[in-house]
DNA sequence: TATGAATGAGTCTTCATTCAT
DNA sequence: CATGAATGAAGACTCATTCAT
């Protein structure tokens, strides 16, 4: 289909952004909605209507809805799963401290980019996700298996609990921090919670993360 | 009306179980495809289907799709959730202890019940999630303050991990079992860690748990 | 089909009336019913809902729809209008007392088988209506032309309205009649008038056509 | 939305009329159809079929059938009432002069816009009637009791049938009118009467309405 | 005699997609 | 660049009808 985005010319005097700007905008909106109530449950007229465009100016701009899927993963998702990458492959190799470099860096990144948990939770966990094949394939597939391997090194050199799995401390590890953040919603609300910060949430992470990765302190309770 | 849910005499000599299996039937098909594929991206006719059976069918079983939605709620999750809260009830105040047990009564359950943890991430979890007001104004409401307020008492008797905030601590501890069970295929595939059994799962949580719950071995060692 | 009205064994010391009651009770309930939500717009499933029993029932009473519908013609509407056929045969030959006596009659059936005016309006005057055909083809049929060539021997005596045209002269009575009473709901809450009563009516009725069959008194007036 | 009801501009160009024609032409048929059917037996695919387009086409253009009859109500046939109660309001008070032109001017309309008549007695009479409602919140709520009080005036001024009921002589007026057109391919076919044309019709009416609705004579004969 | 179970056909409606302009 | 018009395919739901029991 003819694809805007390599169409040849361009408005004279109008600055080339403006064109890159508007799908961007799309994104955003597609990616609010899709966030808010699923993708199955967003058909692109609600999009459409929400960006003051019509249905058919979506599909002018990435062909199909498979497609602005596609660009969604590429130009929204992508970037922020590398970015974690990055900052975790800089950090140090103590278990404790990846761990909780790890907590911060993603807790950061998903509260600054807040439709990325419910997007996560709804379709990339569930075995009919649609975002799902398109994250396993892409940079994500490599994070986990390197983590759990750290990790595993770690425990080898009595450095980390020596009761937990090295992959599930991987799997752990996630669960403390995208869960209460996709889940913000429910628990703000049923522990009337709106008092509790991003700080706070960031602190509660490390500190049980700093004591259930140590090595626990059972010989130094028994020994006074 | 003819509608079967709400008919009690019985053809003699035909088992009642007959109808009743039907019906569970379909409630277990839909259940496994709403798990999958999520609600809103399951039609009716995708479970018909599966169950070898007409729409009209389901029409018949259930007289609509939110009316299948509401026997799911009430025949299936609603039970499980009212098993979990009866096990928590009559357990011990030790807050590592009840946290334990909680982890392993809802581990347990869920493992039982593989399409519960899909389900719940993306219909319980998410803002506009199909079964979200159902299961908030059903007794799920009243377990998780109830475990809140625990946990705030045992951390003033000082027996619990002071960096933890008692609030969060209910939500990291349903991250650290709803979240594995629910991410399972994934992280199985992931990591390649199909030798992974839900007992290396339980008592690796349990590690967890019980270490990160704990009071830090270096307070002990600051106190004295 | 097992028509059960031509079934043969009847349960022993239950009397064979039971049976028809019951269809007659059917018949009862699906008439008022067709009535009121006009026949398209009334499922079987309503009519078996009110008569408390199963849509299979009708099914097993009647055969089908139609022959519902064909039942009802027969022995619902057929037999009234050969009951205002009967009485007009017998009546005198006075255009104007013919007239009386046809509106009294009719708007007395009418008004003591209240279903009859709004099934009539709405399933034999429009083109498609279901009870059309069945009623040209029954005795209505005679009934209308017989009217008009009496009409038009009084015309032709001199005891007619001459302005008048013997066959609308027909029509008009039949709209004097029947669309009162079709019409009764709307015009008693437009017109607030919940006072007048049949006899009202009939009276009313009578004197338009006493004054409107006549020969118009213009001599009468001019004469003195 | 993309809706076109609502939308304005145009394209350079074409001509306004088209997409309009367009609208009116699917609302057309679907009047005819209405009429010959009634409302409850026609469905959408009926009306599409007809007009050679596909149901979604009228889901585009209309809404929803309900939007459908909202558009036909107020785009077809209030339009006429109006116009009926526009005539009725600026003429005579002489009620049989009065009544005659409320006569002439319903055949008229009626024989204009022969989708009205069936319409109006399958809809507007019927207890379920479709578009009742509509029609008695509407301006047809006003005309009726108007007449009413200008009849009961006149019939106290010694101007009327003094036999007549006021509020029933409204009732009479309609039933003389609507009644006869409506039911039109009824009493032509059973009267053989194709050769009466408008014209015949509204005469008669007119010197039924003269004759009847005018002090009998003999009242007359006694007075003096 | 009566009915629960089951279904095929049809209705209204939504939606992604196409295309001429 | 952008959109209004149009549609095919699919979804939820209704309904008359059948049939084994």
């Amino acid at each position: 289909m003819a694809k805007p985005a390599t169409s040849k010319r361009r408005a004279p005097g109008r600055p080339a952004k403006v064109r890159g700007d508007q799908r961007k905008r799309l994104l955003d909106v597609a990616l609010t909605l899709f966030a808010k109530q699923g993708i199955a449950g967003t058909p692109l007229s609600a999009i459409a209507r929400r960006a003051r465009v019509t249905p058919a100016m979506l599909h002018y701009y990435f062909g199909s809805r498979d497609q602005l899927l596609d660009a969604l993963m590429d130009e929204c998702i992508a970037p922020l799963i590398a970015r974690v990458g990055a900052q975790l492959g800089a950090s140090e190799s103590d278990p404790r401290g990846l761990a909780r470099a790890f907590a911060a860096t993603i807790i950061g990144v998903l509260a600054e980019n807040p439709w990325l948990p419910p997007l996560w939770m709804r379709e990339v966990l569930s075995e009919g996700g649609v975002l799902r094949e398109r994250l396993l394939q892409g940079g994500a597939a490599r994070l986990a298996p390197g983590l759990a391997s750290r990790f595993a090194d770690a425990q080898r050199r009595g450095a980390l609990n020596p009761g937990l799995d090295p992959r599930l401390t991987v799997v752990s590890l996630i669960g403390l921090t995208i869960f209460p953040l996709a889940a913000q919603p429910i628990w703000r609300r049923l522990l009337d919670a709106d008092d509790i910060g991003i700080a706070t949430l960031i602190s509660h992470t490390e500190a049980l993360i700093e004591a259930g990765f140590g090595v626990p302190a059972a010989s130094h309770r028994k020994a006074p």
